[in-house]
DNA sequence: CTTTTCTGTATACGTTATACACAGAACTAG
DNA sequence: CTAGTTCTGTGTATAACGTATACAGAAAAG
C-alpha cells in the first residue's frame, strides 16, 4: 500500500480500479481484493454489518487478519469497496426513446433494489465523495438521463446527488421499520407500533399538528412505507421537472 | 433500566421523556441524563464522535464508565439522545401568515444550521423512528407547516420525511467536502482535487456523460456545495408544490 | 432497628483494529 | 548458479472498547 504515484489518485482508489502497479517482484499474491471484498459482502449479508471484522473476513478467505492489510489500508476502505461492490453495476439507462423522467426513476428504483439486496450498505459509515467504479457507473447513468434536457452539468449533478440521497434515506427509513427481509427483528417489538405509542405521551398543547395526524388514524396502516420511496421519487422528480420547464423557458426568452 | 411499565413505550424513552417513575428508594442519583447526554455532545463537539466512549463519558461528568447504564440502556442509546439534544428546539414555523413553502423552507435551514453546528450529528448510527422529544418537536412544527394546504396526514409526514432526510443527505455531502470547521482535515487532501483526478482513470467510451461533466468544468468551481441544499430543497418544494395542486384539483373536480 | 432498593465502583472478559518484526517465496543482477 | 532484493502472509503484541457481574454503601420503608 505505497501511498502515491503519478497518477493522483489515493493509492485505495488506484487497486479498486485496477490500476495497480505490478510489483512482479515478491510472491505472488495469493488473495485478490475482490475475493477479500466478496468475502466481506457475504459475511455482512448473513450476519449484518456489524458482525464484518477483519478476523472474521480474513477466515472467511482463509489468511490472518494482517494479511488484508496487504490489499486495504484500513477497515474504512474495506467498507467503501463493500458498498460499491453490494451496489453493482447500475441499469442500462437511458434505454432508447425512454424520457429522461424514466430513466431516472428506473435508476432510482433500481438503486433501491440493490440497497435491499444488501440492507447494511445504506448504513455503513463511508465518508467522501462516490469515487469507486460502481459509484462512478451509476452516477455516469445518471447523468446520461438527463442529457438532453437543457440543464447545466452542474444541475444535473446535483438532480443525480438528490435523488441518490433520497433512496439511500427511504431504504434505510425501510429497513428501520422491519419490513427488511434479514430476520433480525428490532430488540423493541415493531417499531410502528412503539411510535404509535408516542400518541399517549404527547399533548395537544405541545404538539398540536402530530396529535391531529394521530387522531386521523393516518398511522394505522400497516406497511405504509413500501410506496413511500415512490412518493418522495416522484416528488423530486416533479421538482427537476419543473426546474427543467424554467430553465428552457428562461433560455427561449433570452435567444428571442 | 427496567424494562416496561404501563406507558407501552420503551425504558429508554420513558427516561428521555422525563416520565421516570421515581424509585424513591435507595440513593439519591449523582447524575442525570441531561448531563450525561451533554458531556457526550461536548466531546463528540470537541473530537468528533469517535471519541465518543463511555469511558471518555463517564470520565467528563466524573464517574465510572459503568455508571452510565444506570441511566442508558447502551451507547447506541446514548448515540441517540445525543443527537436529539444536539438538534435542540425547531423554529417557531409557521410563523403568523408565513406560507407552507417559506415555513418549510426556513425549517429545513434550520434542521441543517443545527446540524452544521454538531457535524457527527447526521453520521450517527441511530436506527428506529425519531421518537425523541426534539425530533417529535421538529416533526410537529414542520407538520403544522403543511395543516392548510389539503394534503392527508400521510402524506403531510412524507413530505416533512423527504424534506428531513435531505437535509441530513446535504450536510453530510457538505462535510465530506471539507467545509467543516472542525478543522479535522481528511488524510488524503482536498477531496474535490481527489474527485476532479477521476477524470485521468475513466474513459468516455466507458462514463461518458461523467466526462462530458468534467470537460464542462462544472467542477472547477471552488465550493459548489453551499447552495447544494437549497437546490435540492427548491427541487423538493417544488415538488410538493405540484402534489398540492393536483390534490387539491382533484378535490375540486370531485366535489364539482 | 432491619430490610429493601437503588447508586456508583471494581474487576473482568471477549473483541476489536492495527503496529511491528520476521520467515519464506519469487524474482533480478551478477 | 548464487546473492540480493522485494514482496507475501504469519505471529505476536497492544491499547481501547462495550458491557456482564458482583459488591459496597446510601437512603428510605417497615
Amino acid at each position: 500500500m505505497t501511498n502515491d504515484d503519478g497518477s493522483g489518485l489515493p493509492a485505495s482508489l488506484r487497486a479498486a480500479w485496477g490500476l495497480q502497479d505490478r510489483p512482479a517482484k515478491g510472491p505472488k499474491p495469493g488473495l485478490s481484493l475482490d475475493r477479500i471484498v466478496g468475502a466481506a459482502v457475504r459475511i455482512a449479508d448473513a450476519e449484518g454489518l456489524g458482525s464484518v471484522s477483519m478476523s472474521k473476513v480474513a477466515a472467511e478467505v482463509g489468511v490472518t487478519a494482517m494479511a488484508l492489510y496487504r490489499y486495504v489500508g484500513n477497515k474504512d476502505e474495506l467498507l467503501a469497496l463493500m458498498v460499491d461492490a453490494g451496489l453493482g453495476p447500475p441499469p442500462d439507462v437511458p434505454r432508447p426513446g425512454q424520457t429522461w423522467r424514466a430513466g431516472l426513476a428506473e435508476w432510482g428504483w433500481a438503486e433501491g433494489t440493490a440497497y435491499r439486496r444488501h440492507p447494511w450498505a445504506p448504513r455503513a459509515p463511508i465518508a467522501g465523495l462516490p469515487m469507486l467504479p460502481q459509484q462512478v457507473a451509476w452516477m455516469d447513468r445518471g447523468l446520461r438521463c438527463l442529457a438532453g434536457t437543457g440543464l447545466s452539468e452542474q444541475h444535473k449533478l446535483s438532480a443525480i446527488l438528490l435523488i441518490s440521497n433520497l433512496v439511500r434515506s427511504y431504504v434505510m427509513l425501510e429497513l428501520d421499520l422491519g419490513l427488511a427481509t434479514d430476520g433480525t427483528a428490532g430488540s423493541e417489538g415493531d417499531p410502528m407500533a412503539s411510535f404509535a405509542s408516542l400518541a399517549r405521551v404527547i399533548t395537544p398543547a405541545q404538539f398540536p399538528a402530530l396529535t391531529a395526524a394521530f387522531a386521523s388514524g393516518a398511522l394505522d396502516n400497516a406497511d405504509p412505507v413500501d410506496d413511500e420511496l415512490g412518493f418522495g421519487l416522484e416528488r423530486v422528480l416533479d421538482g427537476i421537472e419543473a426546474l427543467i420547464a424554467r430553465v428552457a423557458s428562461e433560455a427561449s426568452g433570452a435567444n428571442e
